[in-house]
DNA sequence: TCAATCAATTTAAACGTTTTCGTATTATTT
DNA sequence: AAATAATACGAAAACGTTTAAATTGATTGA
């Protein structure tokens, strides 16, 4: 590897030149300036990342905090279009994006916060995580600059998908089409699935609509079984409703599945919308009628978030960005 | 952060001593071992990684490449589950996994060999990418262990998904199910569709059937217009195909969309299967009938053997490592 | 003309490790 | 008891940068 060194004795110069001539520090001549780039580009030299960050304590690299657990960070349409979007606009701004979770079971690992300072990230954002680990709350309480998605703490900063108003378009539209009996296959055991839960009760309660307790019930998020199951117990109901809406997209085929199985079809007899907007589902039939949610953008807005946290701490705003996602009309919703 | 520095006046020893005591050699007393040890977790020292990585030379650290220019990495099911097996099998072993592909739009943008350098990475994996990108070839070229997954390269290790025998028991399977008439709407362009290819026509002609070459039809991967389109036209044949094969799962369901949209069921009036298995086909109506691809074990034996090769590069074979699939039966695929 | 200012460059220390080689102490052999 | 070997530890250099402070030489102002 070619080092400043190795340029220095090219050009004639000391190494301190080179660092200043290359970094175009202020203080070196136009000439010498010049001279230097030229000869570093030719000899075809790079910086080494490591002398840097260990004289400079930055990186330029971010970590990443995934779920592991179940696997459902990655392999999850919604977050793998998160994480994709995220990278990109990182990397447009010169960081990479390295994983922070290591897998649990290892003899002497390291804590989220330990993994972080060892590898010197210079922020961190935490995608998809259980927010209650105590591993998790370490991290966020840390100064290393952190920007959570989808889950809001009181100090750090969220990118939050915005569940209520989501909800809220999804129902208006639904309602629109006809729809008076409305159920509800929620998710659980998240704060998303709270938000989401409350601004359906709120906005069927702007639309004057009155939903029957049995309409709403749980079901884990992706769990096709699950909403497999709770769909069954819809559809035995004597008044049985004319448009179900589930967790997801991945549930609602599930769903789709329980209500083929009784020779009902969609949205002919029933209706279903699903969340997300995963790419899949507009490829299949029905086209899901869902809230697609933006995830370009939520990782796009983590990225600059957790940046400008970094390189402007003072002027950047401890806040919650909320990011719009919209309908996206397929033909699982019928007109009634 | 405390350093070995700190350590090293805590504990009344030099700071050699306390590196030593740390990496657990040989030449330090097993007192002053334990004490070092029992001082060092007791104030909370964690590595500087940039410090070990600039004098060793070795960063724990992985890159890897993934395309970026059509998004087709990350969110790929296919590809996220190798990455996400990837990256436990890595982390399981102290490694760390980055991106190496920074967009290739920015100014000054380093090559992929260029950033590898950079940061220092031990090794490479290369998932999916254009491997006749003149920057993949100077990536794999260099000195730098490297092991590629679903491409063969001639100096470096490949991790292969068995797309010869993958094909030939899916066909098998088929032909068990009575089918004759089968078509094959093929991938494009990349050394897996070839490969697929030649084992459809290898093993057609091992099982006797005779082909007409308007069954075989070429359509872009993941691409449910052009495979509905190219579904259309082995549909309106005089002598249509009693079951179809697709490039993937996700063309797949374009197919099936063409199929249905002319009252035709599937699997009643005709088959289709899919190539992947990606995991939402297991929960649609039809679930796919597959090649389901061990996206587990091909993402674990690549990290592996790209460890294998940074730490005993001398004993590591420039092999081809081939993972097989299996045949998922699911419902779209009928018995005649 | 002499000090003062300024621009351009260098010196040297520092970042936190690892590692070679040397030294001091103790144990073993003769 | 002396020589030798083994054991435990330390000194110092090195990795490739950055940066504060010092230095040099030229230019300016009075």
């Amino acid at each position: 590897m070619v080092s400043m060194k190795d340029i220095s004795s090219a050009c004639g110069v000391s190494v301190a030149t080179v660092s200043k001539a290359l970094n175009n520090h202020e203080d070196i001549g136009a000439e010498t300036k010049r001279r230097i780039r030229e000869v570093a580009k030719q000899m075809g030299y790079f910086p080494n990342s490591a002398a840097k960050a260990l004289k400079t304590n930055r990186t330029q690299n971010l970590g990443v905090l995934f779920e592991e657990d179940d696997h459902s960070g990655l392999t999850h349409d919604y977050f793998a279009c998160v994480l994709d979007s995220l990278k990109s606009a990182a990397e447009e701004r010169g960081y990479d994006i390295t994983f922070i979770n290591s897998c649990r079971t290892r003899p002497n690992r390291m804590s989220f916060l330990e993994h972080c300072r060892y590898r010197g990230f210079d922020g961190v954002i935490i995608v998809c995580v259980n927010f209650l680990d105590p591993e998790v709350l370490e991290l966020v309480n840390s100064d290393i600059p952190t920007v959570t998605i989808d889950h809001l703490f009181n100090n750090t900063c969220a990118i939050m998908s915005d569940n209520v108003k989501g909800m809220h378009d999804l129902l208006n539209y639904i309602y629109g089409m006809g729809h008076r009996r409305i159920a509800y296959i929620h998710g659980t055991e998240s704060s998303v699935a709270q938000r989401r839960l409350s601004s359906f009760y709120k906005t069927v309660a702007e639309l004057g609509l009155d939903i029957p307790d049995e309409y709403i019930l749980p079901s884990a998020y992706r769990d096709t079984k699950a909403a497999y199951a709770a769909t069954e117990k819809l559809l035995d109901l004597k008044e049985r409703p004319t448009c179900i809406l589930y967790p997801d997209d991945f549930a609602c085929y599930g769903g789709i599945n329980a209500i083929r199985e009784r020779g009902l079809r969609v949205p002919d007899d029933i209706s279903v919308a699903g969340f997300d907007g995963i790419r899949i589902a507009r490829h299949l039939e029905p086209k899901l009628t869902t809230l697609k949610q933006d995830t370009n953008l939520l990782g796009r807005r983590a990225a600059e978030k957790v940046i400008s946290l970094i390189e402007q701490p003072k002027t950047t705003l401890i806040e919650q960005i909320v990011v719009e996602g919209e309908v996206y009309v397929g033909n699982s919703v019928g007109k009634i």
